[in-house]
DNA sequence: ATAGGGTTAG
């Protein structure tokens, strides 16, 4: 046995330093052997207490010491020890060292194994741990026992290996066993066979708390929620309590399933029995209120906290960010800072959020300098999504592309995330050429993300041939009766000009939120039909369905394309009732509902008594109004007051130069074009676009390099004519350059919805309806134009632009009172 | 001397 020298100092261990360094060249000095046993030395001559030796390790340069001493003092030989000294380096996070003291013992028994086994599991270095299974099983005369296999179930990497695993369990008569069938339970939940799961756990003799915990985390992770809360009824029908495990797995839950009373009444049996100072059950509160909105119950639990984990930080973090408030968030942030916490994967995904909320383009660099230089991106999609969205939002839509690029493993929402920036950027045709790619990837499966990325493009551009034909793709999938998916749905059709087809899917679709009641009411109201609009509106208020915001935009709008003013003005007094302050979307379609009608004043004065600073949506419709009613002097006003608040709009110049135009003010014109020009802005260009045999074709204003460019033009030359002789007279006013007649003639037809138009009816045959999309407002005298066409040709022409549908029939056109 | 079940996400 091995004794100590009465006084321990440096000296007497540097007589075995030598053999030491020879033997294992683990120690580096012999301070650290002397360190580690000092505790040991409290009572001279007696025997080293190794129990206390092996618990003060508490660094590996300690372990290799004591690990020293005992290869020193004979110590080591004995399997207990050795097997000890595996365990303890791999509790210090050093899994070679463990390897190495297990590959030095002679003769291991199945204790050696067990402890190698879940070194490995506990490091988290799942491959090496099944390898070493299989080493114990193939190359050693060693028997596993039933602590072999938890571990190595929870190791192993796929279904396939957990089955292999499964079958020496089987063979070795270990599956009843409360642990291994525990494990079982967790490993076919794991790779989604459930069912299989539940009848290893149905047939289990006994059931502890453990693995009901299993199975109820089983069925959470498959998204099968009714099934967890049922197996929880039957636990507890048991007479088993649910301990902070099983809590911390069904408060997500509760969230997930909308189940605000179940998550209260949770969270008082928690405080009931003094679950709440388990870290997993408090930030499984927070983050289930932070679901329920509910930040002041989020923002308590966090604040009694004893101690806070890294989970605990970005939790508060992210419920401050998903219930917009970027800058609580942001504070949080800094007060994990601050308590020493370094940031994760998830913090910088919550931060992102942060800086596209707040608009913050400067930091959105740093974020991702920040998950750069940590190759965060390389090793979790979730981040690379979240910096692709990031960039997206704040419509830096190029770096979004570049880091989508860079994303090694591309999932479904990175295509979506992409897929939605483009189209939130008004780039749907890069959207829908996105998805295109998208498609030819065949370990991407489309999902209900990727239906309301797609249809908003196919909408924008009036894509109603691809659009249908991704409705038969979602009708397979039987997501058109999800409601986003469903108002995706009811919007194309309704934005395409199939208002028919938009309301009898509108019928289909769950009518209980207030989303497809917005999108159907709003669809009404860009093809004129205002009454229509506000007799929805009066069903879903039958119906029970609270209204939103977006629902008195959508309603506001329709009035206002109609020139409802009174009922405008009614629904404008009823959102205060429902308790909706009007936010400047909501003043800016009051001022066009006034302004449009006539009631210029009346909008001015509207403006005036507004309790918030108006922006530039708002000067902008009463410059729209004063364009309308030719009121330059007020128009002047609204513009002067417009570039205090946006200069850089390019389109609120083109309406000044339009009101001074059309009074024959060129001077002025060329003044406020310059003026545009020296602030670097240059007009938007104008296209139309036309869909034919499943094609978008785009025209852009002036357009020659059309194959068919100069049929196009002939037909334009022949239909002018006939125009002409119906009593058509051009109105100038629409050319914004001051030039002769002639050529102010050739400016107006070659108007880019005026080639869409003729290219419609040199294409298709004759009598059949065209349809027409423009980004910018159609121009009034091609409005004008479009009206002798459709008596001409005898076609419906549907146009729609940037704010409403134009339908013209018999040389009328439904809306009213245009220009 | 060795074992299972838990919280945050784009």
């Amino acid at each position: 046995m091995f004794r100590l020298v009465p006084t321990c100092k440096g000296r007497h261990f540097s007589r075995y330093l030598p053999r030491i360094r020879t033997h294992y060249q683990l120690c580096s000095t012999a301070a650290n052997c002397i360190r580690v046993s000092s505790h040991g030395l409290e009572n001279n001559n007696k025997e080293i207490d190794f129990e206390l030796l092996f618990h003060s390790c508490t660094k590996t340069h300690l372990a290799k010491g004591l690990h020293a001493l005992l290869v020193v003092s004979g110590k080591a030989q004995s399997i207990f020890i050795a097997t000890k000294l595996v365990n303890l380096y791999a509790n210090l996070g050093d899994v070679s060292l463990s390897r190495h003291a297990f590959d030095r013992i002679p003769k291991k028994d199945v204790f050696t194994w067990n402890s190698m086994l879940s070194a490995y599991v506990r490091n988290g270095r799942f491959l090496e741990a099944v390898i070493c299974l299989y080493e114990m099983l193939l190359t050693s005369e060693v028997r596993p026992d039933f602590y072999t296999f938890p571990p190595v179930l929870k190791a192993c990497g796929s279904l396939v290996d957990g089955k292999k695993i499964h079958s020496w369990v089987f063979k070795l008569g270990f599956e009843w066993d409360v642990f291994v069938a525990a494990s079982l339970v967790h490993m076919y939940c794991r790779f989604g066979s459930v069912d299989v799961a539940h009848k290893i756990f149905n047939d289990m003799p006994f059931r502890d708390q453990g693995s009901w915990n299993a199975m109820i985390s089983g069925f959470c992770q498959n998204g099968k929620a009714a099934e967890a809360l049922n197996v929880l009824d039957d636990m507890r029908l048991e007479g088993m309590k649910m301990d902070s495990v099983t809590v911390s797995t069904i408060l997500p839950i509760c969230a997930q399933m909308d189940d605000i009373l179940r998550g209260i009444l949770i969270h008082l049996y928690v405080i009931k029995h003094g679950l709440e100072f388990d870290v997993f059950v408090s930030n499984a509160l927070i983050n289930m209120y932070a679901k329920f909105a509910n930040l002041r119950n989020a923002q308590k639990v966090f604040d009694q906290m004893v101690a806070r984990d890294l989970v605990s930080w970005n939790s508060i973090i992210a419920a401050y960010e998903q219930n917009d408030d970027p800058n609580a968030a942001l504070k949080f942030f800094g007060g994990m800072q601050l308590n020493g916490i370094q940031p994760d994967v998830l913090t910088l995904v919550s931060l992102a959020s942060i800086v596209a909320q707040s608009r913050d383009h400067k930091n959105s660099r740093s974020i991702h300098g920040f998950v750069m230089r940590r190759f965060w991106i390389m090793v979790d999609v979730v981040i690379g999504n979240a910096i692709v969205d990031m960039y997206a939002k704040l419509g830096i839509i190029d770096c979004a592309h570049k880091v989508f690029e860079k994303i090694p493993s591309k999932d479904v929402i990175s295509w979506n995330t992409m897929i939605t920036g483009y189209a939130q950027n008004g780039l749907a045709s890069e959207a829908i050429e996105m998805y295109c790619m998208m498609e030819v990837c065949k370990d991407i499966t489309p999902n209900q993300g990727t239906w309301v990325s797609i249809l908003p493009a196919y909408s924008h551009v009036g894509a109603l041939q691809q659009g249908m034909r991704t409705h038969g793709r979602v009708l397979k999938t039987g997501l058109h009766l999800d409601v986003f998916v469903g108002t995706c749905l009811i919007d194309l059709y309704g934005k395409c000009g199939r208002l028919d087809d938009a309301m009898s899917l509108f019928y289909e679709v769950p009518r209980m939120s207030s989303v497809p009641w917005n999108a159907i009411i709003s669809c009404h109201g860009i093809h004129g039909h205002g009454e229509a609009s506000l007799q929805l509106f009066r069903a879903m208020l039958d119906e029970g369905v609270k209204p939103d915001h977006v629902t008195f935009i959508s309603l506001l709008s329709a009035c206002s394309h109609s020139g409802l003013v009174d009922q405008g003005r009614w629904c404008f007094h009823l959102m205060q009732e429902y308790g909706i302050k009007p936010s400047l979307k909501h003043y800016g379609c009051m001022v066009d509902l006034l302004g449009r009608a006539g009631f210029l004043e009346m909008a001015f004065d509207f403006i005036k008594s507004m309790t918030v600073q108006p922006d530039a949506s708002v000067w902008g419709a009463l410059l729209g109004a004063c364009r309308i009613h030719g009121n330059v002097e007020l128009g002047k006003y609204a513009s002067d007051r417009l570039f205090e608040v946006d200069s850089e709009n390019v389109g609120y110049y083109v309406l000044l130069s339009n009101i001074y135009a059309n009074v024959g003010k060129w001077d002025v014109v060329d003044e406020v074009r310059s003026l545009a020009r020296d602030r670097g802005l240059r007009k938007t260009p104008g296209w139309s676009s036309i869909e034919l045999n499943n094609r978008i074709e785009v025209f852009y204003t002036g357009n020659q390099s059309h194959p068919q460019c100069e049929e196009i033009y002939n037909e334009l030359e022949i239909l002018t004519a006939k125009m002409k002789s119906l009593g058509y007279i051009p109105d100038y006013s629409f050319v914004l350059q001051d030039v002769e007649d002639d050529e102010k003639d050739h400016i107006l037809t070659s108007h880019s919805e005026r080639l869409a138009i003729a290219y419609g009816i040199i294409s298709t045959p004759p009598k059949s309806p065209i349809r027409i999309f423009k980004n910018l407002r159609v121009c009034g005298d091609c409005h004008n134009a479009t009206k002798f066409i459709s008596k001409i040709t005898e076609r419906e022409i549907i146009v729609r632009d940037s704010t409403r549908f134009h339908h013209f029939k018999d040389g009328i056109c439904s809306c009213r009172d245009y220009w």
